[in-house]
DNA sequence: CTTACAGTTAAACGACTGATTAAGTATCCA
DNA sequence: TGGATACTTAATCAGTCGTTTAACTGTAAG
């Protein structure tokens, strides 16, 4: 009792009411926007059957009928995932006609696509841990 | 009317049905369990909090209490977090006395968060669209 | 202008998620 | 053994998400 935890404050005390034994600097300069936005994208891959979507995206461009058909799901299921991914800027839209064809947005979207479905395809702890000892170089991406 | 959607069945029939003018191949060949796996991952990561959890382990490891110091956030929301990460096989924990240290389980996912975040960082359309032209190469990961 | 095709939008509803509070487990030290 | 620290688990509950049905918009063809 008697120290109720501190309300989510913006700041970084490092004073008491948190009885961590021995911190290390606490660099935590990660980017809250960015993180905002990473998450969104990656919520928006969150799910089996938007990225079936995007994995096929990512080989070509596709109007709705064509991923209804190899999607095997009716339309306007694949429209709203389709408006939830162009929200999130993860896919571009043209109308040709009567067809309004879908692609991927960028280079990075199908690179994310990419590394997580071959993470998927791997075994399980295929990628050796990364050692937890800090001073290594950054990931090169 | 007169022609309700067909019942999502398991095969692929290039029947009629479904008036795609102009089919290609068709293409589908997505392992859906590795879709599944995948997706499951990203749901993982899409959350700003998780990721800004995953953003620190991927410096190195942490115990619980630093990370509900550098988080701003009480331990039963950090351990649930984190439970439901593992539960995922996305970070790895090894007990030391009376701590319990968390780490990121691989590289793959090290190089996800990475890559997300720099996504997120660069401006809107920073990595050109990649040209939608069936036939280039597979994208190198 | 009317019909058919291609796609979007709206609204309702069930399923899942995430936060919160409280209680429980595990390890160390005196 | 008792207490304190470090962490986990359970249970509740509000909010969110995704699917479904139906109605609506836009385009081309006759």
């Amino acid at each position: 009792m008697s120290h109720p935890p501190p309300p989510p404050t913006a700041d970084e005390p490092e004073s008491a009411g948190c009885a961590v034994h021995e911190h290390r600097g606490g660099a935590v300069a990660i980017d809250p926007a960015a993180c905002e936005r990473a998450a969104a994208i990656f919520r928006a891959l969150g799910d089996p059957q938007r990225l079936r979507m995007l994995a096929m995206l990512r080989d070509s461009e596709r109007c709705v009928s064509e991923l209804c058909h190899a999607l095997h799901d009716n339309m306007p299921a694949i429209s709203q995932r389709l408006r939830l991914l162009k929200a999130e800027r993860i896919v571009r839209s043209r109308r040709d006609g009567k067809h309004i064809y879908y692609a991927l947005a960028d280079d990075h979207i199908a690179r994310l696509v990419t590394v997580g479905l071959l993470h998927a395809l791997e075994p399980a702890g295929a990628g050796r841990p990364p050692t937890a000892v800090e001073g290594q170089p950054a990931i090169t991406v």
